[in-house]
DNA sequence: TATAATAGTGAATAGTGAATCACAATTCTT
DNA sequence: AAGAATTGTGATTCACTATTCACTATTATA
């Protein structure tokens, strides 16, 4: 059977959506343009009437995942004032981002994507360091009211921000879902709170 | 030029090496017989004379990574008596093996490498469980001791500790060997500390 | 309604990588 | 030193993947 005609647009982030998915439940390795075709429904020279090639499907699935992670510091911004409220929704966003999208953090360390393209490993590198920045952006304002301990130096405290969630996503991905990753934050935070927050 | 005729056991060391050297340069998805077999200086049918297929090389792949990391956490205990200085010596341990093999974490995260292997994904699940519960029994002799706070959750703090390396070994590979772990490590080791220690 | 533009299809092509095999060189055993 | 065992080699097969292309169906436009 045919499959209907969508316009481009709407085909385009459909694509974006499965590959996601294809990498988030078999790993990059089985990204395949036939992969995603079938997911999307429709056969596989069809999907380049959407893009140019794989290249352009794994840059548009980038820039996606760029979009969510700035997207999240600017929502929480928006949200809060406080730096640690700040910083506790970031969290569960990102701990969301994270269970939603399992391909995130398996793009982002996977070397193989950028093997060969050293414009896309900058790229990556730069909004990983992007998003620490904004991580110390709050931490410093947060520093400054007295929410935060004078001493705590930001760019350590902002990689162990990170490091909140990242050993979350690995187990929760190594075990097929089964790690509970809200209780893990719940519980993560106020740990994380007492290394950071001023002497009671 | 002929490869020189060397004997299984050795072979089968260097080309675990080379393995591990070949994913942590080029990420996994260039993992190739091929490519093994010339950084190991022989061709790639003599590979298979001393592994049956590509899954059993990432199956021996696998073992070496377990014994180093179980490894680790049996000299530390060794070592020292204290759960703190285990505990900063694991770490010191676990960033020396991240920087030596950037393959481990690439390799850790790849669901490519378990996709369809489902023994494969609970054998790494179970290591990564098995290497929290080491983490844990060392923070729970700290509890007793007095050293760790008694209200301290053993799997929290454990996953935390584990986040004090990942996210940083992300940084390390994104960056391409820029980032400077060991300066990490010796800043995030008292935040840690200050999380888990008794109030002064 | 005729025509142009858009999106989908199946077949064909070229490249790549894993695995096999018959054969050659080297080393071990006796 | 003869024969067996081990290891290395090159050619080849097979499956799979990205990409192209001529053609068809559908939708928009004039």
């Amino acid at each position: 059977m045919r499959a209907a005609k969508v316009e481009t647009k709407i085909r385009r982030e459909q694509i974006i959506e499965k590959a996601l998915g294809l990498i988030g439940e078999e790993g990059i390795a089985a990204l395949s343009i036939a992969g995603i075709a079938k997911r999307v429904g429709i056969v596989p020279s069809a999907l380049y009437r959407h893009f140019r090639s794989k290249d352009a499907v794994l840059d548009a699935v980038l820039a996606f995942i760029e979009d969510r992670l700035f997207g999240n510091i600017t929502e929480v911004r928006a949200e809060t004032s406080s730096a640690l409220s700040r910083l506790k929704s970031l969290l569960l966003r990102h701990a969301r981002m994270v269970s939603e999208y399992r391909a995130i953090p398996l793009i982002v360390f996977s070397d193989g994507i950028y093997a060969g393209h050293p414009e896309r490993k900058s790229k990556i590198s730069a909004f990983i360091t992007g998003y620490l920045r904004g991580i110390e952006k709050i931490i410093e304002e947060g520093k400054q009211d007295g929410s935060i301990r004078g001493d705590v130096v930001a760019s350590t405290a902002s990689v162990l921000f990170l490091g909140i969630i990242l050993p979350a996503a690995v187990l929760w991905n190594v075990s097929g879902g089964n790690f509970d990753m809200d209780a893990h934050v719940k519980n993560a935070w106020p740990v994380f709170i007492r290394s950071i927050a001023p002497d009671a």
